[in-house]
DNA sequence: GCCAAGCTACGGGAAATCTCGTACACCATG
DNA sequence: CATGGTGTACGAGATTTCCCGTAGCTTGGC
């Protein structure tokens, strides 16, 4: 049982400089998110993800390097699935199809998506 | 600019049940979180949520009928461009590969939303 | 050895979230 | 009319989130 994951906003922001750079330092992630918030606001956002086990930090220089301990799959399904519980019932079709709709998607993203969900229609029925 | 939506875990809850039911009163939202929760406590939850506008309600008898003011497609666009952005750096295709290595997804899912793909492919690009 | 710069630890205040208890209103029934 | 059942309004405590200031440590450069 993989515990839930769930991150408010803020610390959402924090993890995803995390997982864009695979790893960074207080500095880089106040960068990343605009660099209005003080240092220490960044560090405490840090401290907390800390404390919760979803991030840890080795020693660089005189500063700290932070990682992240759990993977943007991770925390991807388990936002997924919590959207699609409450917001489309449960149906994969009915989140597909919102995603779908949106309008900013271009050619190629859907081309590779519907390699992708052929390879997952290949796997899933192997003739037996 | 249609403003950002975002429901913290609980009142995204409250917010599920009043999406899958239309409409609902306090007991009914109180019976589909699983009735732990004590009335009053759904009852403040339903309030915040009329005081940031997402529900209002009417009178129905001696109690009020709740009803949601923004459509779960709304929400769900909000939340999925989140995550696409925060987890999956703007690729929507990585978020699609996430939700698709999804196990629990059956073939008749997958054929619907191939369906609906190719439809949207077909929209896109039409025969020239 | 001393100092400024750069970091972290610590503490704390404001606001949001989550939960509930109590008070009170309404109404049906005896 | 008294009573119990069903609701809402109100207030409030605990916890989490969000943001920052200050104190103190460490290090490179002089």
């Amino acid at each position: 049982m993989p515990k839930d994951i769930y991150f408010p906003p803020r610390e959402l922001d924090v993890m995803a400089s995390l997982w864009r750079r695979q790893s960074a330092t207080v500095a880089e992630v106040r960068e990343d998110l605009g660099s209005r918030l003080a240092y220490t606001t960044v560090l405490s956002v840090l401290q907390t993800l800390t404390d919760k086990g979803y991030v840890r930090h080795e020693a660089e220089g005189r500063a700290y390097r932070y990682f992240p301990t759990v993977g943007p799959e991770r925390a991807g399904q388990s936002a997924l699935s919590r959207i699609r519980d409450a917001v489309f019932q449960g149906s994969a079709a009915r989140l597909f199809a919102s995603f779908v709709a949106d309008e900013g998607l271009s050619r190629q993203e859907l081309e590779r998506m519907r390699r992708l969900l052929d390879e997952r229609l290949a796997a899933k029925e192997p003739p037996r």
